[in-house]
DNA sequence: CGGTATCCCCATTGATACTG
DNA sequence: CAGTATCAATGGGGATACCG
């Protein structure tokens, strides 16, 4: 009944753990672009709908709860009429930029071997 | 008619594309998973299937397929029966280990810092 | 403005069975 | 073993309308 077990296996089960968390958290189309909007600073929802672009408002918010349970970013509501609601990276937010800038340079080197030219 | 620029929205954008360009590649629960899963060499389907865990054949066929296509794996045939492939990844496929290791640390970060002790 | 509510479609994914 | 075929379920996500 025991499986097979291969040189490797023990140390790509280690690796596979904590990617799990971490995709559990981050994957997805929208989440990751959500936290680069707010890179340089608070945004407000339009704003960050904008920037990101093609996102429904119905996401965005859904994303945005989402990832205030986890501690990425902050929710601030000014008192006034028309509301104002403005969203920041938390610390915890901040500390996924090394990830991303591994991803801005992973996909241009995807662009320049694959897409072509 | 022209909307609002803020500092920041300039850099923004250019982060964005090649972010977006990656994504479209390696979005999904599952891609990141069969990189891992080949990171210490060869395997053949089940293989990847048991280590995983919890994908279906079809959905790994249908990424290992695309997977193929975008240069990140190379699928040998040997001619056999009971039939035997064999999945390794490409140079291209390689290059992601970097990002893998960066979702890694910021795995155990966030399971360290949010999901408790 | 910053959302929520509702309706609805269709792509993604799972379960199961089957084949070379 | 390495998938494919088929069916079924789920939910991602758009469109529109509406509210505080």
């Amino acid at each position: 009944m025991d499986q097979k077990i291969k040189p490797g296996d023990k140390e790509c089960a280690l690796l596979l753990r904590p990617v799990k968390d971490a995709l559990e958290v981050l994957s997805g189309k929208w989440k990751l672009q959500i936290i680069i909007a707010l890179t340089f600073g608070k945004k407000r929802f339009k704003e960050i709908s904008r920037e990101i672009g093609g996102i429904s408002d119905k996401m965005l918010s859904k994303e945005l709860k989402e990832m205030e349970r986890h501690q990425l970013l902050l929710r601030t509501v000014y008192d006034a009429f028309p509301p104002v609601v403005e969203y920041e990276l938390t610390a915890h937010g901040k500390s996924l930029h090394k990830l991303i800038d591994n991803l801005r340079d992973w996909g241009q080197l995807h662009r320049k071997k694959i897409l072509g030219k």
